[in-house]
RNA sequence: GGCCGAUUCGUCUAGCGGUUAGGACACCGCCCUUUCACGGCGGUAACACGGGUUCGAUUCCCGUAUCGGUCACCA
């Protein structure tokens, strides 16, 4: 009988949320929704040199515009708070205490010059690996090498220690990972890790088996990185008593740089142009501003789209997912085993797919914004018609606007080689005579109206349509490509439309 | 370097012993269109290499290569 699903998201409030941390966020939400479970949040803020105020809202703002809900903790709430490490160093403590006293770990006192000569010494001689191990420690200063008199006075005397993990010198560790199968990993390669630091606060390590163990998770959905740290983990459970109910374990691939070696960093995303971040981001200390998705125009659901497909695959051919549909179709086992590049055009494109079922009120503001930023007014009523005539011709709502320049601005010179190409005695003729039908022209000035009023006009003329098309459009806007003429003209007006075929009669 | 993991079109991936190796992005072509886009249709393009196992390997096993991760009092 299977425990409630339970999964957390673990951040460290470190900086702005990586894209990668929010993918590995999805997963963990798709999982936990799929399995009628419970999604955590929990901060993991043991590292003190490493705060940096505002990423901790940052992470809680990211996490719910891309539309993860978080049912329990930190800015939440719930039984097993608080969800802060920094709040629960006694827990910790308490823990690491224990180990000491059932003889699983050790208090140790080595300062970090020793540390560093002891892995150079060994480095020097050629030794397999330069850790603190159940060889090493030996010759260490720690409780298991100094007398216990020892011991307690310096740890009375309040001199600094840690507390380190006695690992097993000869020990198969194995672990079941839902995606990857089972890894075997000897305890020798495991060095004795530090579990409580010696400002007191725990290391990952410590902390996240104990938060783990306490809230009840059923299963860790976490990046590849921590991989080799797993069997460490299941150690530990182990050690700790609660190895029979230790979670789950899934490692999810990493997301790899768009070309070249390595992992998807800040540098890349400077390099290629895009947003590497959720939310935009201002370095507190250097003032530094990194862009983010929802700033540069993504939806949040393109992206979620998007960032589920980069190591996932539903098996149909089912491109495009709504969140709900991503949790019906979500199976941990199907995730790849293998690093997924990130290649931001397929972004773009999932963008594309998702602003054009947009509905145009939806649209319009974004359309109005940017109007107003360049010193113009448009009303709501032009912004949808604009957002209709052109949302199927882009990738972002931005673009709406620097799409639709001719729909603001009167041309103020005409492209050379339409008009060498298009400008003849037909083209001016046509102009002219649907410039003087524009003027007895009442009613309603809409595309289909105008669109009768033109070709009839032209028959009347006896002018090919498809002969001057291109002139009219030149003479309309300047340029020989966009957009439907007829819809322009509606958006315009009629008034603009006259003024500008003037204007293209005096000048061409 | 040690340990762990991975390897299908340029990219994201489907495939879980027998397939003309499928889809999507990108690219190219055609159609649609008064234009440009959108869209529709079509095309180029992949099983890293070498051994096994098997009647038969992209698929299973072992090597090699390559790539990734990790080896902190950071997470």
């Amino acid at each position: 009988m299977q425990d409630t699903v339970r999964v957390r998201f673990a951040p460290s409030p470190t900086g702005p949320l990586h894209i990668g941390g929010v993918r590995t966020a999805l997963y963990n939400y798709l999982f936990a929704r799929k399995n009628g479970g419970k999604m955590l949040l929990r901060i993991e803020d043991t590292d003190q040199n490493r705060f940096v105020p505002g990423a901790e809202d940052y992470i809680i703002e990211a996490l719910s515009w891309i539309g993860i809900q978080i049912d329990e903790g930190q800015g939440v709430g719930g039984p097993h708070g608080p969800y802060r490490q920094s709040e629960r160093a006694a827990i910790y403590r308490a823990e690491a205490l224990r180990l000491v006293e059932e003889g699983k770990a050790y208090y140790a006192f080595d300062t970090a010059e020793e540390l560093d000569e002891m892995r150079k010494r060994l480095e020097a001689a050629n030794a397999p690996a330069a850790q603190y191990n159940a060889i090493t420690r030996m010759q260490m200063k720690n409780s298991l090498t100094l007398s216990a008199d020892e011991v307690q006075t310096r740890i009375d005397s309040g001199a600094p220690y840690v507390i380190r993990l006695k690992t097993p010198r000869k020990e198969e560790v194995r672990l079941n990972d839902l995606i990857r199968g089972w890894v075997n990993v000897h305890s020798s390669a495991i060095d004795d890790k530090v579990l409580l630091k010696s400002d007191g606060l725990p290391t990952y390590h410590l902390a996240n088996v104990v938060d783990d163990h306490l809230m009840g998770i059923t299963h860790v959905i976490r990046g590849e990185e921590w991989l080799p740290s797993a069997p460490l983990h299941v150690l530990l459970y182990r050690y700790l008593g609660w190895e029979d109910t230790m979670p789950r374990f899934a490692h999810l691939p990493l997301l790899l740089k768009p070309e070249g070696n390595g992992k998807l960093s800040k540098r890349d995303a400077e390099l290629g142009g895009f947003p590497v971040f959720p939310l935009q981001w201002q370095d507190p200390f250097t003032g530094n501003v990194a862009r983010g998705f929802r700033e540069d125009g993504y939806l949040p659901e393109a992206l979620v789209n998007f960032l589920a497909f980069l190591g996932w695959n539903p098996g149909t051919e089912q491109e495009l997912f709504t969140m709900d549909e991503l949790i019906e179709a979500f199976d941990i086992e199907q995730i790849h085993k293998a690093g997924a590049r990130f290649d931001i055009v397929k972004a773009t494109w999932f963008n594309h797919q998702y602003l054009r079922q947009q509905p145009n009120a939806g649209l319009a503001p974004a359309v109005i914004r940017q109007a107003e930023a360049a010193g113009l007014t448009c009303s709501t009523e032009k912004a949808e018609k604009i957002a209709g005539l052109l949302k199927e011709r882009v990738n972002f709502a931005h673009e709406l606007f620097t799409e639709g320049q001719t729909l603001f601005y009167t041309p103020d010179s005409y492209d050379q080689a339409v008009a060498t190409a298009k400008w003849n005695d037909d083209a001016r003729k046509a102009v002219t005579f649907f410039r003087e039908a524009l003027l007895s022209f009442d009613g309603a000035f809409e595309a289909d109206v105008i669109k009768h009023t033109l070709s009839d006009t032209l028959q009347q003329a006896g002018i090919k349509q498809g002969k001057v098309m291109q002139a009219m459009r030149l003479a309309l806007t300047g340029v020989g490509a966009g957009p439907d003429l007829m819809m322009t003209m509606e958006i315009i007006g009629r008034d603009e439309v006259l003024h500008r075929l003037s204007l293209a009669l005096e000048k061409l």
